[in-house]
RNA sequence: GCCGAUGUAGCUCAGCUGGCCAGAGCAGCUGAUUUGUAAUCAGCUGGUCGGGGGUUCGAAUCCCUCCAUCGGCUCCA
């Protein structure tokens, strides 16, 4: 007997050599029944294999992130039989599961894979999977790998990298893959596909190779899954920010501005501002210094940051005066600037923590198949500060920085995120600036001070840039779509490569550490992501007007104008409708273009100085003063930012 | 930058395999209507069919090229 220990510590004896499903189905007979994979001392394997010593196990299903890998990755395998039997002469790369499906990189050897071609790979898909196919694992030699692929480069490729011993083939029906496996127990679990979408990536990832065709498919237990799938897709698409942007006219882009340079128009611009104010007056209570650089700067200040050796050629070519040929650059980052008012004069050691903020725009040259919307442009303005301190107040400031990020996702519902603590790889320790001491240092103030917080944290070794570790914060939006928004880096090149020093209580001069901080990010991506989140129907102290109102025919207008005056002069974003339509239509216009609040004002309203709310999808709130409905709104701002 | 797809009025879209003056809805303008909680009525304006080149008696429709957008690849200080 083997003794098998369960991930919640029990432990269950079984005779040596039983499968997995015989070790599922001692747990329950549903278990065993949506079982898809076992994972062995960490190792995923498939149900059919033995288990021979003692071990501790956890069983995966659809429901675990592995188990959908393994049924992707299976699917991916039934893709590609399904293709070879159209394309006979395809030769495969390599067919991994991804987030939301799996893909197979396939060379179609000139002929061309279209979405023509979907519906029938599909048919024939659904039809190999009901057959009922499993995926037997076979060791094979190095040798024996190599000649069967001998008209494959790719796959040769990949063997070529690989340890003889350790090269397994999967079969399954008359297909047969170079593969690691594991596989789902039998094809006939997987009842529903589709073909997403074609795209050309590299062999590789690497532009130097040949151009592969990558198909990108899904697959479900049930049909039902997949309509919901796709239905989510729909959703996405109708609160895309793009979409939503220009339907709310908050921002649009200009052939002749330039691709990747958004124009904010009124009402993004308007959004944008609150966003700030918000921010600024954030940072003032946590003690934040605002400050204005401009947007050129000297070529040498980025040879000097480093900038222009690593990022050069992602930056906007410097421009040459005419006069003295000065080299400028667009700036590419608000940092070196900031190292420079740090430098403007001496530093004592009582003025540190010293927080600089600014919100910086900045040029970055991305290639142009890279542009999406706001999310990735040419020019954008980080939410940026860099903090100066000792290297004993880097746990401190990392704790108030949590804390802003906090408040910000909390204000704004951002309620399901992780916090990313990207820390060095211990392998290479070469690749890292900055002495062992220091990242140790620096390593632990991140990791206490996200404990000390009670941050939901994923450690990853490797994710650190190379002149420090650092915090990144990801968040759900309402859909469940991952983003990566705010983020906190510890610098130590920086202050080295400025010279920057500070005079310590021993009268002896010391090298500050900095701190890189953006809790949106970029003004731009953060806004998208934000509409994303909510559509487009922002929270009441966000959204660009909050307040419309609707006069009731031509006699009262002036009543309307006075209201919506009234209503401005107390800080609340308030416009009038007053064109010719019926109140019926400037009200559907007003839910359309999301307007928080109505008043519709007519002869009753005038003559007691009132105003008929109107809230936004719930309909007629009642009658107020307008005092009232000053207290009434200011409250509900109030509210939201508690 | 590379692969693939797309590009018709301000917006959303129709225009099939090349052939009468290129269409609709919304928006805009003009006029009438002066409205009580999600679309009042009528009329009008508006398009080098992404740009350029070519094939053809004839091109929005076919071909080439450039540009932009979309989906990916790569990268992201």
């Amino acid at each position: 007997m083997i003794k098998i220990t369960l991930p919640d510590g029990a432990v269950r004896e079984y005779p040596k050599g039983s499968t997995g499903t015989q070790i599922a189905a001692g747990i329950s007979e549903g278990l065993a029944r949506v079982a898809i994979a076992i994972e062995v001392n960490g190792q995923t394997q498939e149900l059919y294999r033995t288990v021979e010593t003692d071990a501790s196990i956890r069983i995966f299903t659809w429901n675990d992130t592995e188990g959908k890998n393994v049924f992707w990755h299976s699917s991916a395998h039934i893709m590609a039989e399904s293709i070879l039997e159209f394309y006979p002469d395809a030769l495969l790369t390599i067919g991994p599961p991804i987030e939301n499906g799996f893909y197979y990189d396939i060379d179609f050897q000139g002929k061309s894979f279209t979405q023509e071609d979907f519906a029938k790979i599909e048919k024939r898909f659904l039809e190999l999977s009901k057959s009922g196919e499993t995926f037997e694992r076979k060791d094979v030699t190095k040798a024996h790998a190599l000649e069967v692929y001998k008209d494959n480069p790719y796959k040769t490729e990949l063997i070529e990298n690989l340890e003889d011993g350790s090269i397994t083939f999967y079969y399954s029906g008359n297909f047969v893959d170079l593969c690691r496996g594991p596989h789902v127990p039998n094809s006939n679990i997987i009842k529903a596909m589709k073909i997403m979408s074609i795209a050309g990536a590299y062999w590789r990832g690497n532009e130097k190779n040949k151009m592969l065709t990558r198909v990108y498919g899904i697959s479900f237990p049930k049909q039902k899954e997949l309509d919901e799938h796709l239905q989510r897709l729909e959703e996405a698409k109708k609160r895309d920010h793009r979409k939503v942007g220009k339907e709310l006219e908050l921002f649009t882009f200009s052939e002749k501005v330039g691709m990747g340079l958004p124009l904010w128009l009124p009402k993004g611009a308007r959004l944008r501002e609150t966003l700030v104010e918000f921010l600024k007056k954030v940072q003032e209570a946590y003690g934040y210094q605002q400050v204005v650089t401009p947007h050129i700067g000297n070529k040498k200040l980025y040879e000097t940051s480093g900038h222009w050796e690593k990022y050069g050629k992602d930056s906007f070519q410097p421009i040459e005066t005419p006069e003295e040929g000065e080299l400028f650059m667009l700036k590419p980052m608000n940092c070196p600037h900031h190292c420079e008012i740090y430098a403007s004069r001496p530093r004592s050691y009582r003025e540190l923590p010293l927080r600089l903020a600014e919100f910086g725009t900045v040029y970055r040259y991305e290639q142009s198949g890279e542009l999406h919307g706001l999310t990735r442009v040419r020019g954008f303005t980080q939410d940026d500060a860099h903090i100066f301190c000792r290297p004993d107040q880097v746990k401190d400031e990392f704790k108030k920085v949590i804390d802003i990020v906090l408040y910000i996702f909390k204000v704004l519902k951002f309620e399901d995120y992780v916090a990313q603590i990207s820390l060095r790889d211990p392998e290479k320790p070469e690749k890292y600036f900055g002495n062992n001491e220091q990242w140790v240092t620096a390593e632990n103030a991140i990791i206490e001070a996200a404990a000390e917080k009670g941050l939901k944290t994923v450690t990853e070794l490797g994710e650190a840039a190379f002149y420090g570790p650092k915090l990144d914060f990801m968040v759900r939006d309402a859909i469940g779509r991952k983003w990566q928004l705010g983020t906190i880096q510890v610098d130590y090149q920086l202050p080295n490569r400025f010279e920057l020093e500070y005079t310590g209580p021993d009268n002896q001069p010391h090298r500050p550490v900095m701190i890189h901080r953006a809790p949106f990010g970029s003004l731009e991506r953060f806004v998208a992501v934000l509409i994303e989140h909510t559509a487009g129907d922002f929270p009441l102290w966000l959204t660009p007007e909050q307040v419309t109102v609707l006069p009731l025919g031509e006699k009262f207008e002036e009543y309307a104008h006075k209201v919506a005056a009234s209503l401005r002069v107390a800080g609340i974003r308030a416009g009038v409708d007053d064109r010719g339509e019926t109140v019926g239509k400037k009200i559907r216009d007003a839910e359309v273009a999301k307007m928080p609040f109505m008043l519709i004002v007519g002869e009753k309203e005038a003559e007691s100085g009132s105003v008929s709310v109107r809230r936004r999808k719930e309909g007629d709130i009642g009658t107020m003063t307008n005092d009232e409905f000053i207290a009434f709104i200011r409250n509900e701002v109030e509210k939201e930012l508690a």
